[in-house]
DNA sequence: TGGCTGACCAAGT
DNA sequence: AACTTGGCCAGCC
């Protein structure tokens, strides 16, 4: 059972920001890492949260089946994108190939 | 209290 | 690869 949902964020945020430059990580995921298995729909309402000048690398986390959890074509998904391709992730049809840029821990 | 809603997941078809 | 289904969990009426 969680705790107190600041440190909980703080965990979340603590995970994300170790997630290394061009590679990924699903929300599950992250959620496992934090210690809260099962958890993966919080942690993206704790993304979706995030102020607007975080420096949080958001992008880096995506669906466990390699698409991003934007609606396509919204702009959240083309600054992902931008993000994305900046580090050298490659992203096609609103994918990343797992296999290739998977964060293994 | 209870139903609805997601920046979700896994397995099946 | 595209869809569907059932499960999941906290926030917001």
């Amino acid at each position: 059972m969680p705790e107190a949902s600041d440190t909980l964020n703080q965990r979340i945020w603590q995970v994300v920001s170790a997630i290394p430059v061009g590679t990924v990580a699903s929300y599950g995921d992250v959620a496992k890492r934090a210690g809260l298995p099962g958890y993966a729909r919080y942690v993206g309402r704790v993304l979706r949260n995030l102020p607007p000048s975080s420096t949080l690398p958001w992008h880096r986390v995506i669906k466990a089946d390699g698409r991003l959890a934007f609606m396509s074509g919204s702009d959240s998904e083309r600054r992902q994108i931008a993000c994305l391709t900046k580090e050298g992730v490659l992203v096609r049809r609103g994918r990343v190939d797992m296999k290739r840029y998977a964060w293994h821990q």
